[in-house]
Formats: structure tokens, sequence, C-alpha cells
DNA sequence: CTGATTTAATTCACATGTTAAGTAATTAAA
DNA sequence: TTTAATTACTTAACATGTGAATTAAATCAG
């Protein structure tokens, strides 16, 4: 099979392998908060006071507008997070409820440590040279 | 705010800038061919008359069982794979129909370069090591 | 051999990814 | 200033991610 193709070791399957096992690692600490690993990266980007409009918040967090726009709706449903005026009243500027500071504070606590240990082991300057 | 998240280079949005950079490269190109990168992978996966269980297919293309069940239904529907009758009748193995490797020759002519150029610029050893 | 357990898939419910189309507000052009 | 073009976001439609519950088949204990 000289010709076939390689696939265990192709960099897509290794980046979603990456992914997973980082995850794995704070998925059900961030599940056991009541949220997702999505929206905990929305908590985060706001946590300390931070506001920000849509489009700033989504590059982020590495997220697309139609799914922020749902996860908004959600956070701002159970009071974690709410919108504040904007002079450009196209954009919808968002920032933590105390309510959400108090739940990152919670969180962050335990997450902390844990990226932490997980980005000593990994050596984060190739990542970053390649993005 | 010496205590407050450093939140751009976190390895978690390192590794979804990571992906969604090489993702990028494979899109449109797949797209073009009426498919999704998830189903762009369980071809290749079965790519040389490979049969393969739901299970190990799941596992090698890093895509979950009820996710799996779905592509292999759309895939199925398009007469691009079969099932193969199993000696375990839970399992469900599939296969590569003659149009389906016909796809998967015509598809993998183009990818097969943009694959190798991306993964030499890259240095896959990191990677791996983390997997 | 019969019942309990385990295994392989599927189904369900909901969250997110993804593209395309639509809406409202701002800006630029005539 | 009135229209055209841009921008910021939303909505819609469908595919996938994710965990929990279900079903069917194989295995194991007694």
């Amino acid at each position: 099979m000289a010709d076939a193709p390689r696939y265990d070791d192709s960099l897509t399957i290794a980046l979603l392998r990456a992914r997973e096992a980082v995850t794995a690692q704070f998925r059900d600490h961030v599940a056991a908060g009541g949220m997702t690993l999505t929206q905990w990266r929305v908590i985060r980007a706001l946590a300390g006071g931070t506001e920000l409009d849509t489009t700033t918040l989504a590059h982020r967090c590495v997220i697309l507008a139609p799914s922020l726009t749902r996860i908004i709706k959600t956070l701002e449903g159970r009071g974690l997070i709410e919108k504040v005026p904007a002079r450009d009243r196209r954009q919808r500027v968002v920032r933590l409820t105390a309510d959400g500071e108090a739940m990152f504070t919670e969180m962050w606590a335990v997450s902390k440590t844990r990226y932490a240990a997980i980005e000593a082991a990994f050596g984060r300057a190739e990542m970053l040279d390649l993005v």
C-alpha cells in the first residue's frame, strides 16, 4: 500500500486528538458548574469587568457569530451576563453580571491550576507559531 | 490585573485556532465535492477497500458514535458506502462502494498535495507527543 | 439452559459548527 | 440629502458534538 493514505498520523486528526485530550481535563469540572466549555470561554473572556462587542468576543473565543448569538441568549437568560448600551447601536456589547463574576471566580480557582499544569507540560510555542 | 487570566494565548484557544487554520485549507475543496470535512475523514479511513466496524471507525476518525451513526446513514444514502455482513451481529461493518472509491480517488489527488505541504511546514512530532 | 451482565449501536435532547440569507444601523457616494 | 454600499448582528437550515437512555446481541455465572 505504497500510495495508500497514512491516516492515523495526519495533522487534522492529530489536532482533533490533541484538543480532545486537553478539553477532557476541563469538561467535567465545567459541566459540574452547569455550563459547557464554549460557554466557559465566553465567561472567561469577560472576567474582570471586561466589556466586549460580539465581534471581538467571537474572535477571542474562536466562536462563530451565530453560535455566539445563541450563547449570549442562554447566558443572559441565566443572569450571568448583561447588555451594555453601545455608541454604535448595531453592536451588542456585553459584560458579566455580579453573578457571572462570582461564577467565574469560583470556577477559575480550580481551572487555573489545571491550565498551568497542562501548558507547562506542553510547550506552547510551536502552536502559536502555526497560528 | 496581576491575577487576571491571560486569555488569547491559552492552550485550548491555541488548539482551536490551529485547527481552524488547518481545516480552512481543505474545507473549500471538500465542500466542492459535496461533502463535509467530517464525512471526508470517514471516506478517507475506508479508502482502498478497508472494512471497519463503527467503533474502530469512530476512533480512527475521532468522531463520536452518535455522529458516526448519522454520517453512515447519509453516506449510505448517497451510495458511497455499504454494509458488510459481520460475524458479531451487533457490529455494523462498512466499506466504500465503487462510487465511494471513485470519489476518494478523485478528491485525494488534490488533497494529498495540500496535506503534504502543510505537514512539512509544521513539525508533526510535538503534536503526536501530546496525543 | 436460564438469567444477569457486558458490549455495540442507535436514538434522543440539546449545544455548537457552518454556510447562506436577512435585518438594522452606519458610512460613503452622488 | 437621498441613495448605495458596508458593517454588525441575527435568523434559518442542516451537520456535528456531547451525554444519557435504549435496544439488540453476545457472554458469563450458576
